[in-house]
DNA sequence: GATGAATGAGCCTTCATTCAT
DNA sequence: TATGAATGAAGGCTCATTCAT
């Protein structure tokens, strides 16, 4: 309270197991060294925490929450919009969502940083694919929704729209892995939309409404 | 020399460290685990290998080197190519590499999941890293290309072809990763070929020449 | 609290280390071993060392550094002196010197015997060589100086000198390895003196001043 | 027969272990790297020695075994002598056994380099406290013959007379350890000689006879 | 005489975690 | 809340030597 100067005995031991966890990755990284950069000992992080899994945790587990919220509420509100208003708004609520995870990424870079590249061993390994499999599901039920209103949808395979989810998931990660400005990723994943939009009209045979593309 | 179904010290030893690898990822992996489930002591390992860092390269190292050199080799063929070659080729020649190094994935399948999923820690990890870095030079140049034909293409960064060439490879990737049957996987890349086709399209603003899609 | 006979890890861990050090050389000695006789883990060692060698280093360090440090000390203080005033101080200064040594030696006897006989694969492996050296140095200059002050001295070699302050050192050495009585020793080391001054004298043709041999 | 190039096996798994040793001594030093560098199989050296202190003991054995024969058949041949033939003979014998010796040592002396520097955990470690010892033992059973024929010699005890064995020893060693030419080594070891009779002189209170130094 | 795979004990060291203080 | 010594299992790896061929 007095001075702010002074990092507690917790936020040094978040820093030192930040850059630990970053430079090692989970499996690799040793709680010895962390608690001797946090300068604390043994002891007092185990007041703390009961495990170095537990540490992890505490340094990603709610970021990743976070995310894994925004991103199912957000599929949650769209499932149950009528489907013409689905086709209609798919852009948009993709763009936006998207561009919040973007957002809460690049706030919380490190944290990512973590969990994208650095989780193998932790519970946080597939991030990334709880995510997919949430967007695939959500894909996989418009397709159904399209075919019950009577739209002539090329039928999907799931493994189809797994994959390609996927790689927008991966896409995605590139910018802050590969440690690109924030504003010009945003730039990029409007772009990626946008390939991604005509890419999957072609595998749809459908066309999105779409503001940012008025041509054609 | 009686019965066939003895395995070689060797081979007993990269069939347990296949499993142990694949279980825990590299680093997690014990020599001793595997030396044991082999059924040898750990000194006979070391009459094979130097380390388990040689052990894990022995199990995948030529399957990656292959892989690398097949998709290098077709990008470099591809580069040769005059300009308005290639836009007609494009299709076809992408097509054709994909399918060769799905089914090489296919061929190998245990050994392409470990260097896709429990490499870390070794120089294996960024294998698909170094793929897409290729493919992402040889697009840019493409696009050089048709800028110096005179074609109106859209400036796109390269961190944009980034993001899309991570994201193709991870969509190929998860063929194997989620162990789709060989035959479905074929028919699930080339519906992504057409998608990833409509994407570049929409994003240079070309059109590329290809069979499987008479229409329009 | 209770007794005093209790002795701290610490303590006992240098115990079973000088022991087995002792008994089987730095190479040969066992970790393992050391731990064990001292009732500790291995884990509770290297709390305390970072390795064998700090073990070992630990042990001998300070005494060896101190012998060191007091014979540089002598020689260098001697060095300041004038010509006339050096020869006539030789054999005072250098019995002095010896004296505590041995004496040094004596107090600190299982780590010399460790430094002088078992210290091959460690840094103190040339302990010895050391001392020899400077001692080498030290005499070669005192004989420019007496051929600067016009004293006709027969011209010696450097590796005659050393090998003469070899013998010297190795001399002084018997004493603690035969386990010789120290007030004993210490009889030896003024009769190996008079030995060693009357050999110097033949050979550079010149005579000292000491006290203790007053005659012829 | 027919070439000299070729090197039998066995030579070739001397000249390995005859580098190995040098470089990391004998307990250091790696079997299944001499016999890789003899290109040689283990079994093979097996054919040969049974263990790794036999095949030191090979390298180093005869050599040894020599020096010694010839330095106690030298000592037990001066020790028959009458006591005055003795004192006149004593500088001369002494001069040519040491002469011999330095000569052998030359002759072989990547042997007795391995001998004196490098045989830590072998029964060589001793070989010089061998020597030493025998001259005691002479050096003793001469001074008592002095005090029987009435010379009125100083007592002295045996421990002076071993650190100054012990002594002369080491300078001898150094010519080869210190890779001193050897024609020099020579020069150097009749000064040392000098330097020990004058030594002995002032020790003993007598005077030997010598041809080399007739002033006085 | 030679092979070379295999042994099995041993090496030094690091780990995450516990617990009496 | 914190200490820090201690645990005990496990880590990867090397050793001299053996033995069936």
């Amino acid at each position: 309270m007095e001075g702010q100067k002074e990092q507690s005995t917790l936020e040094r031991i978040h820093a030192a197991a930040q850059a630990e966890f970053m430079e090692k990755g989970f499996h690799a990284a040793s709680l010895r060294n962390i608690v001797k950069t946090a300068g604390v000992t043994t002891g007092a992080f185990y007041g703390y925490y009961d495990s170095k899994e537990a540490l992890f945790e505490a340094l990603v587990g709610d970021a990743a929450e976070y995310v894994l919220n925004l991103f199912c509420g957000t599929v949650d509100d769209f499932e149950e919009m009528e489907g013409e208003e689905q086709t209609r708004q798919m852009f948009d609520v993709s763009q936006d969502v998207l561009m919040q995870i973007l957002d809460y990424f690049y706030d919380n870079k490190d944290t990512f940083m973590l969990i994208l590249t650095r989780a193998e061993g932790t519970k946080y390994a597939d991030f990334g694919h709880q995510l997919v499999v949430r967007e695939v599901e959500s894909t996989y039920t418009y397709m159904e929704t399209l075919k019950k209103m009577g739209h002539p949808v090329e039928p999907l395979n799931r493994n189809v729209i797994h994959m390609v989810a996927s790689g927008m998931f991966s896409g995605l990660c590139e910018t802050i892995i590969h440690d690109m400005p924030r504003e010009e990723a945003k730039e990029y994943l409007m772009q990626l939309q946008r390939f991604y939009s005509a890419g999957w009209e072609e595998l749809l045979g459908i066309r999105f409404g779409r503001e940012s593309k008025e041509s054609e």
